[in-house]
DNA sequence: GAAATTACGTCAGCCATGTTGACATATTTT
DNA sequence: AAAATATGTCAACATGGCTGACGTAATTTC
């Protein structure tokens, strides 16, 4: 458990079986260094995403919930249309759980002044305040990340991110963050 | 669509509600720089994990799937409860899709040699193919990212990610990835 | 002013993948 | 011989994705 991959086990040739249709050799970072971020985005994502879990368990909520919750305060007002766009998931899966935000009085519904088909969302003062205390944990992970870094390597961190997103959402993004 | 944030509607002051129970102000990266990573980071990993998902769907497997193969043929012979403890997953949710890919013969389960309650773990000559077209496109993706970067960024997207783990999973990471 | 489009909601049902708890089996360790 | 370990399995359940179809109100277009 503590080793967590013997290397006794994991590296002792050909396996016993039979012809030579298993294969002993692993993929190795040497001949593809890409694998180093593709493994730490995996393990970074998971761990980050596990701050919010026990929050969110007291409330009965799961993560599609914290997600509604996060971008409604940090965009009050949007459409529900925008919302869907930002999380690209589809209007029945945000409507059940938004149904329970709104039934629990994190989210509000206003009609759109302009345009009247339109639900805008607002946080409600319980709704923002779930959305700190969601978010804190997270903020405080990431300025630790940063506490080490030199100035141009959090750049470096920052312009990866980027880049790592599709070229063609990097507008979306940028206009939802601001850069 | 293509604003996907209407501004316009979005910061437009008070909702026409009733009372000052809404909030219209939005939660800013000005205040809270930190939620840039934050929001970074979910983007970025939306976008990477999207990559392998039509592949996937052609087999008609999923993400879950995916990150067997991939630990597998990183670490041939590896045993079960060693994926289970990297995955952070139950025994019962690893078993379903394991067995699929045992079935699928993409995944090759042999007796331990010195402990022969153990199955090993190996891949077949069509799970390396499988593993390998599942993480060519996420390579490309993380090599175009990096080309951008001057090695000191690099650096800084790399240190941030392994901070980003929690710490007492760090050790575990660097065993896996090496560092 | 009628017709088309848009924004949103909803119903029914399906699927993937996570969970818990209990129990069985073979094997190794004590 | 007994205890602990590695693994598998069964039943049951929850979350949160999905599709497709349909309804309604409001707006835009012709």
């Amino acid at each position: 458990m503590a080793d967590v991959i013997s290397r006794a086990d994991a590296t002792q040739g050909r396996p016993s079986g039979d012809s030579g249709r298993l294969i002993a050799e692993p993929l190795s970072v040497d001949e593809r260094p890409e694998i180093t971020f593709v493994e730490l985005l995996f393990f970074a994502y998971r761990d980050f995403t596990s701050d919010p879990d026990a929050v969110l368990a007291a409330y009965g909520f799961g993560r599609a919930h914290h997600r509604v919750v996060h971008f409604v305060n940090r965009h009050p007002g949007i459409r529900v249309a925008d919302l869907l766009d930002i999380l690209n998931i589809t209007k029945q899966s945000l409507g059940r759980v938004l149904k329970q935000l709104v039934d629990g009085g994190f989210i509000e519904q206003v009609q759109g002044p302009q345009d009247r088909r339109q639900r805008l969302l607002y946080p409600t003062e319980t709704g923002r305040a779930l959305g700190l205390r969601l978010m804190a944990p997270q903020e405080r992970r990431i300025a630790d990340a940063l506490e080490a870094l030199s100035p141009e390597e959090r750049q470096g961190a920052e312009r990866f991110l980027r880049r790592v997103i599709d070229s063609d959402q990097r507008d979306m993004v940028e206009r939802l963050i601001g850069s």
